[in-house]
DNA sequence: GCTTGACTTCGAGCGCGCTCGAAGTCCTAG
DNA sequence: CTAGGACTTCGAGCGCGCTCGAAGTCAAGC
């Protein structure tokens, strides 16, 4: 039998709060998660892995909304990859472009500090 | 005389509305915008160059409370530089850390992006 | 049987960063 | 003198992404 995680567990291991996990699912960004016998959630690897995705995403500023239409299309199946793919490679874009932006400003950053580094020695 | 621009001016020229400037005016972002005979704005290079801080601060995610207390120290002058270096290498190592995470979500990105290819082709 | 505590649902609330719109003022051109 | 348009202030509103708390349920341990 495969191990199944409380919400206070997958809370834990996925460093976020049950309160997120549970509106990430009324978000549908989560398939309906298994339930025990007293209706409460247990998550599978599965639902591990997909919460893994979302943190990547929302992490580099995938909007929710975005993942919902991401989520709706895996449910879908097969025959909406190549959208989904479009959709990746647009979040690509965007991630280059953020890199670029956060480069930028550490370039400028450290120019700042070394001129106070100058004026306070 | 040196050129100062008008509110839609210095909008245009920094890529953000009116509205957002009259809005960091507000929150403490800007010293007092020096005005016109009629009372309008009329901004100065060294405005834009504050504006210019900011808007890549924004960027890389400091929040505006921050920057206003960054902004506070600035006027408060010399005594308080040690204080804003202090800031300053706060968010470098906010920034080195988000560049890491988006470094991470982009191989994953990248990943995923290689297994759909493969998939649709 | 009773208590405890981790869970459930639901709707409301919050902090952030704008964004907008109403109402008024002022300069310019005709 | 008038109309137009760009500005002003002010307060309210909004979209996002949680975050919280109330009220109820359920299973386990004593």
């Amino acid at each position: 039998m495969i191990a199944t995680l409380s919400i206070a567990e997958a809370a834990r291991d996925r460093r976020l709060s049950p309160h997120t996990l549970r509106y990430y699912e009324r978000a549908g960004l989560l398939d309906a998660v298994p339930r025990d016998r007293g209706g409460r959630r247990r998550y599978t690897e599965a639902d591990l892995d997909r919460v893994l995705f979302l943190q990547r995403m929302r992490r580099t500023g995938m909007p929710i909304r975005l993942l919902r239409e991401y989520v709706d299309l895996v449910r879908q199946g097969q025959d909406t990859t190549a959208r989904r793919l479009e959709m990746l490679e647009d979040h690509r874009a965007d991630v280059l472009l953020r890199l670029e932006e956060l480069q930028d400003a550490l370039t400028a950053i450290d120019h700042k500090i070394s001129l106070y580094r100058r004026e306070t020695a």
